[in-house]
DNA sequence: ACTGAAACTGTTAGCTA
DNA sequence: TAGCTAACAGTTTCAGT
């Protein structure tokens, strides 16, 4: 069994209590995992499945956006409908001469409409890009242009991805 | 100049056409761009913002979901700010001997809450996992309890997330 | 936090080019 | 066929309770 703290502590703090920011109960949690799955629900359906009135959810919501807690909201686009029928991840290792300036170099390769995600990564690896190009030669030119002509790129390593799915919910 | 197919192959088709399922015009890009940054924002100030009616505007995006090109709309959930502080990256590789369970085993492993996106690859690793977890405890007993002991993963390395950044916009 | 009314938005039908 | 105008249904939003 794990020791309690008072056996070892006796001045730490009673209990844990509520470790969150300001604290979410039980019924944004709920909301949350509605919009989760899907943004464009109505509030008033919203309000329902929740069990409060519209007027309570809608300010709930707000609450939610004001403090962090959701993001925004955001179209899922199929990248092979529009034409970008490759995925890929790669795995991209800076020179270490170079750690200086990531954000210049992740804020960069950012606006390049092939670019899905960035993962700003501790490990061997500096950081993973998700892209998306239109086919074999896209991808490779990206690759080559943007990443391997850099001379602060000490490496890289491209994976296709055969499928990519989203989470079920976080909550 | 391109040559003209009529001086290569006489019965080819005469012109390349669209090569899309069926084709996405230049309002349909405009919307998409639009929803990708924000899913929520209204009709009317879509079809503002890309200069058609609001009735025309609501036909094209009904017909961008029914077509797939919108896959659906989600709201943006900060891990962060519901207690889950840390993200990572875990590569995971299968035992070749269990390379025709990847499905069935993704399937289970995507309804653990801490998994956030699943990408399944041709590669070194059969599939990459984003997981956002409460603290180091808890990713380090995800890895153990739902990678490390099960008998048809044959390692796994992860990555700490520092940060995770969204691409601008696919098109 | 809820109720109800006012304002607004989404949605459909029918008309026009 | 694609777009527009106009009307209706449904939703958001803000009082007051």
């Amino acid at each position: 069994m794990t020791p309690r703290s008072s056996d070892l502590l006796p001045d730490a703090p009673a209990a844990p209590k509520n470790v969150r920011p300001v604290g979410l109960d039980d019924v944004d949690r709920r909301i949350l995992t509605a919009l989760h799955a899907d943004a464009r629900m109505s509030n008033s359906a919203l309000a329902d499945l929740v069990g409060i009135a519209a007027s309570t959810c809608h300010g709930r919501v707000r609450r939610l956006q004001e403090m962090g807690v959701i993001r925004g909201f955001y179209a899922d686009i199929d990248p092979a409908a529009i034409g970008l029928s490759l995925q890929a991840m790669i795995s991209v290792s800076l020179q270490s001469s170079a750690r200086g300036k990531i954000d210049q170099f992740i804020q960069n390769i950012r606006r390049r409409p092939q670019v899905m995600d960035v993962y700003f990564l501790a490990g061997n690896d500096d950081f993973i890009l998700h892209v998306a190009a239109r086919d074999t030669d896209d991808l490779r030119s990206f690759v080559v242009q943007y990443l391997n002509a850099d001379a602060d790129v000490a490496g890289t390593q491209t994976s296709l991805i055969f499928e990519h799915l989203r989470g079920a919910s976080p909550l």
